[in-house]
DNA sequence: GTCCCCCTTTTCACT
DNA sequence: AAAGGGGGAC
């Protein structure tokens, strides 16, 4: 037997032997899915199909690397077409960009480019917002977007009660994207399928170009990406698309599960297999994923199975609150690599917001535990990298006007709101880009002498920095940080108190350009590289190859399989999340997502929940989530920390549990931050203790240092923190109530605590009388909390 | 025009 | 908790 074919079922034999004529692979989790659609490329390469009319598309470009890779191996160095759907679109559009009005450099606008865009638009459209917010109208139009409705079919749609505050965006937003040479994320999708649509002949030459498509997470496509590969396989309808509807998790984003759904409809001749068969988790946690994913009514039915061993209980456990949840995990984790021999690579933990991420981080900290946390606030947000990005994304495409208003005063050079407003009315009323506002500054009436120099100034400085438009990355972005002095202005601005982080990314980010330069030799440009950090990923930062424990949301687990994984954070608004809730649509959702988070786990998991969870400042009590009722309880191990109590009373009926008791008088954890301790009043206060703090001259510094958008040092070091080296107790877990310990008077106990910041302050009784202390500043042993 | 402080708002997941 | 906006001081 050959390796292309070797060791699959019939099943999966069937699906990578299929090669003309639409297929559809239901595919459970854990199913081998990936193997097959990699061992199917290969097979159709050996059968005689030109790579090169092969285009594989994925989701992440981390799905789109582990599939190249994989073919690779079974068919090295065939050219097949492998990337994301934005990406795919990105390039057909750099192609094509004149037939929708743009030029090939046109921009990609991130999200936050695409928010100033939009109040600009709002602004522009005289618009009153009252009754609606720019995020509405921006979620509206990009729905719309994902529907494939354009402006004009907006305006068009709601005749009777008269256009909406969106229908009025919408065009004028379009246009002014139109004239910075921009697109937004929706855009490049958008564009692409009104391009198969309205041009026959494009889409006749693309559907033989690329002849057999592959599309994976078939069921997260929305409209928009439905079209775009329906317009490629109407002539050469070899279309092949991998998903699972209980996978389903991007409705919000506009994926239609009825893509997949109704495939079968959509190509009456496909040829359907379903992969049932799970390789990757025990009985146990299948049994669970199952019953669970068996509460939602709009599905197909699917037997999910597995011949694995038995393996251990999954674990549902209640901690007190955010903090023991994460200690309590971290200290399994810690455990379990100590005692059983795992490896840090071997956990994940899973929660629903990025928000629960930071108390994880905190406890990984603390027990010094390599991790890596997949989230949100990456590289390419920080204020410093979007700075210099935003310079070349100006130099590569002068009419990028969201980059214009970041970079012109940035540094500063005597910029402001008020000139910035005149170059933009300016240029709206002249239909022309800012930049080119800017050129003719003497033109514009109102407009102080010195501020129109100022402009000038600029202009000089953007035509001298443009001539590296084509010369290496390195060389381009040392420029812009030299011409612009921006590390001196970094170092002027961005002093926070805690480090100079900001300009090791400038350091790192001129490596960044270095890598480029030397991965593309000959093809490198700016647009590429722009293009490129546009459309990275979140997700596309996970590192399988690293040891180091995994934590994420459940979206960004999708495709992952870890052998031990931890959900946190399974309770009511939470998961289900109390925006999606209320619909059944919303709710089903939520309930895939849960399941795909249990279905990540190969040995063994555990589903948590806290009795009281501090969010957005504040501490509230929370409510189990009613997934829990869904799973098969008598099978699973219910833990409670602290003492063992059997939750879920077997007479317990109810949808939805009921909420635990508060802690009682003891524990007072979470009064902290209450009315009780705030309305403390600073003049009835003891004076600061002196001997806790930093020397005055020390101190006043590093207040001054601490402005607003900058990061005190918001922690105190422990004992157990000085032990380890790098890490800090944050300051927020000091309560009333805890016990501490300080060099000079011993234990004492917190009495009160009030302020925020780095002005939070406690008042400690020790047994020579209460003294007070700014926290932020000063060393503090907590010894029981 | 710029900087800084204070107040208000925010509500999720991601390309 | 954190970011953005408004208003006041220089």
């Amino acid at each position: 037997m050959d390796v292309i074919l070797h060791g699959l079922t019939d099943a999966q034999t069937d699906a990578v032997t299929h090669i003309d004529g639409p297929l559809l692979i239901l595919a459970g989790p854990g199913s081998g899915k990936t193997r097959v659609v990699t061992h199917r490329i290969a097979y159709m390469i050996r059968q005689g199909v030109p790579p090169s009319q092969i285009a594989a598309l994925t989701f992440t470009n981390k799905a789109a690397d582990e599939m190249r890779a994989r073919v690779e191996h079974l068919a090295p160095g065939k050219a097949v077409w492998m990337g994301t759907f934005h990406r795919f679109c990105a390039q057909l559009l750099r192609r094509y960009a004149s037939m929708v009005g743009l030029t090939e450099n046109y921009s990609i606008y991130d999200s936050s480019d695409a928010k100033q865009a939009m109040k600009r638009a709002i602004e522009a459209a005289d618009i009153s917002t009252s009754h609606t917010s720019p995020e509405q109208i921006a979620t509206t139009i990009s729905n719309a977007k994902n529907r494939l409705v354009t402006a004009e079919m907006m305006m068009a749609g709601n005749k009777r009660s008269g256009p909406t505050m969106a229908a009025k965006v919408y065009p004028v937003y379009q246009q002014q994207l139109l004239t910075a040479n921009a697109v937004d994320f929706d855009d490049l999708l958008l564009h692409v399928a009104l391009l198969l649509k309205e041009h026959p002949e494009l889409r006749q030459e693309l559907d033989s170009r690329f002849r057999y498509i592959l599309v994976d997470e078939y069921q997260d496509t929305n409209l928009a990406q439905y079209a775009i590969v329906r317009g490629l396989s109407i002539d050469h309808p070899n279309l092949s698309v991998t998903g699972d509807p209980d996978q389903s998790i991007y409705g919000w984003r506009g994926a239609d599960i009825n893509n997949i759904l109704d495939f079968e409809k959509d190509y009456p001749s496909v040829k359907t297999v379903r992969l049932e068969q799970n390789y990757r988790s025990t009985p146990n946690i299948l049994r669970a994923a199952d019953q669970l994913i068996r509460h939602n009514r709009r599905r197909k039915n699917k037997e999910l199975y597995t011949h694995n061993d038995e393996g251990d209980a999954v674990t549902l456990r209640i901690y007190d609150n955010g903090y023991e949840e994460a200690d309590g995990i971290v200290d399994e984790i810690a455990n379990a690599i100590a005692v059983e021999g795992l490896r840090p690579r071997d956990f994940a933990i899973l929660y629903r917001m990025n928000a629960l991420s930071r108390s994880i981080e905190h406890s990984m900290r603390r027990r010094n535990l390599p991790y890596q946390i997949i989230n949100g606030l990456e590289f390419y947000q920080r204020k410093e990298i979007k700075d210099l990005l935003a310079y070349m994304h100006l130099i590569n495409n002068p009419k990028h006007d969201v980059a214009l208003q970041r970079v012109i005063n940035t540094p500063t050079r005597g910029i402001g709101t008020k000139t910035i407003a005149y170059l933009r009315s300016h240029a709206d009323r002249h239909g022309i880009t800012m930049l080119e506002a800017a050129r003719r500054v003497d033109q514009i009436d109102g407009l102080a002498k010195r501020s129109a120099t100022a402009v000038k100034r600029f202009v000089d400085l953007y035509d001298h920095l443009a001539i590296k438009a084509t010369a290496t990355l390195e060389d381009l972005i040392r420029s812009i940080v030299e011409e612009t002095k921006y590390e001196e202005h970094l170092l002027k601005t961005v002093v926070d108190g805690q480090d100079s982080s900001a300009v090791a990314n400038v350091d790192e980010f001129i490596t960044a350009g270095v890598e480029f330069d030397r991965y593309h030799p000959d093809d490198g440009s700016l647009e590429l590289f722009l293009e490129q950090t546009a459309l990275v990923a979140d997700t596309d930062a996970f590192e399988d190859n690293t040891d180091r424990v995994t934590v994420m949301t459940l979206h960004a687990a999708k495709g992952l399989e870890f052998p031990r994984v931890f959900v946190i954070g399974v309770e009511d608004g939470l998961l289900p999340h109390s925006r999606s809730k209320d619909t059944d649509s919303g709710f089903e959702e939520e309930r895939r997502l849960l399941f795909v988070g249990i279905t990540r786990a190969k040995e063994r998991l555990q589903l948590s929940c806290c009795k009281s969870r501090t969010m957005r400042g504040e501490s509230r009590p929370a409510i189990s989530s009613p997934f829990f009722n869904e799973l098969p309880l008598d099978e699973m191990r219910r833990v409670e920390s602290e003492f063992e109590r059997n939750w879920f009373d077997d007479d317990s009926q109810d949808d939805y549990p009921e909420s635990w008791d508060l802690p009682d008088e003891d524990e007072e954890d979470d009064n902290f931050g209450s009315e009780a301790a705030a309305s403390v009043k600073e003049t009835e206060q003891p004076p600061f203790d002196e001997s806790c703090q930093l020397p005055e001259e020390e101190l006043k510094e590093l207040v001054a240092k601490t402005k607003k958008k900058a990061k005190p040092v918001m922690g105190l070091k422990t004992a157990a923190d000085l032990m380890s080296g790098a890490s800090t107790t944050p300051v927020t877990a000091y309560r009333e109530g805890n016990w501490v310990r300080h060099g000079e008077h011993g234990e004492g106990r917190i009495v009160s605590v009030t302020g925020r910041g780095p002005k939070r302050t406690a008042t400690i009784r020790f047994d020579d009388g209460e003294h007070r202390f700014r926290l932020a500043f000063c060393e503090l042993e907590l010894i029981d909390s």
